[in-house]
DNA sequence: GAAGCTTGTCAACAGGCGATGACATAGCCA
DNA sequence: TGGCTATGTCATCGCCTGTTGACAAGCTTC
């Protein structure tokens, strides 16, 4: 009898992008400093030095994950509904949080200095540029602040209490102020 | 000749309201992981076992900090003028940050599981009630909660970004779409 | 002035972290 | 088949953290 474990064929690759696809749900989930190289590793099914091997160290990993996702997800789809989507996934997330991965990065990582630095980095360039451009016309820089701002802040609320305690009727009630206030920003 | 370093009196009382008083700012400018003991003992002039001594661990020093600041400073004020101050502290700060303690405290531990799970224990009761009872009107706990979200949002986005970079005349833009967006939510 | 409680310090421990270098094994190529 | 390189594992190191128990020094009280 052997408990034979399913050995993933041996592909660098494969291998490497399965990390970065562990690595980003957990930094979307967790804090910087709260994912551990040990953590990811036993997602993926492998040794945490391997890890280490393949990035270099975790900050790398981290800037690695970052530089992967672009955050075109945030302005695919119909812009006139853009505040309702938005909405939708502040008040009833996190079921697809693809969108709202960078926001969520760059929030969980706030308290890291190291993190942070590399998100200061990365997120003009990589976020706030192509997202300041979707959104156009007059002040769109500070727009395109306020949005992020908003959607991050909502979204640590909910986390922090738990889950946004409130009734169904209060749910809606919610999104119907936070859609207008949206899309207004959007529309400028 | 003597190196005296100048003691403190021997006042149990003092000492404690001296580490109380240095964890909160500590907790206020970095994460709950983020801030060690020892960092606050050295901020108190005092030897890190002394904080064990007094407040038995770090999650209850965390928790007798939260105790200590009663968020009472958000809602001091004229009232009217809610939103300008607000947007203000949001753009210029953080220059005196008193008034946005409890949020920022919230929103730097977000990460960290255990502060967390302490913040959702008096988060609702130290803060989101008497501020959602402070609103007042339609919907105050709905509002409290992006009002909350929407400070801590966009702090959490001018920290990252190294410090809101926009010029003094965008500065001065953004809190002129800030300011009526806040005091809105404060209006009902 | 000496006992006794209070206040504070020191050294050390256990645990977790990221990182490193030596070792094992799978797959390809001759 | 025999070797070679790419891929992955293991044990371990050094560092930092919160916490603890034993010790030192001050103030109070008799």
């Amino acid at each position: 009898m052997s408990f034979a474990v399913c050995h993933r064929p041996r592909n660098a690759a494969a291998t490497r992008s399965a990390i970065l696809d562990a690595a980003s749900k957990r930094f979307t989930a967790e804090s910087y400093d709260q994912v551990g190289m040990r953590d990811i590793a036993k997602d993926v099914g492998v040794d945490p030095a391997l890890i280490s091997r393949y990035f270099g160290s975790k900050e790398e990993l981290f800037r690695a994950v970052l530089d992967d996702c672009d955050g075109k997800d945030l302005m695919e789809g119909d812009r006139s509904t853009f505040g309702e989507r938005m909405a939708d996934d502040l008040v009833y997330g996190p079921a697809k949080d693809d969108d709202l991965a960078w926001l969520l990065i760059m929030l969980k990582s706030a308290g890291s200095p190291k993190a942070a630095e590399i998100v200061q980095q990365l997120s003009t360039e990589c976020f706030y540029q192509p997202f300041t451009e979707w959104l156009g016309g007059k002040d769109a820089p500070i727009r395109a602040r306020i949005l992020a701002g908003i959607l991050m802040g909502v979204a640590v609320g909910r986390d922090l209490s738990g889950g946004m305690k409130l009734s169904a009727e209060e749910c809606e009630r919610m999104k119907a102020r936070l859609a207008p206030m949206l899309q207004e920003l959007v529309d400028g």
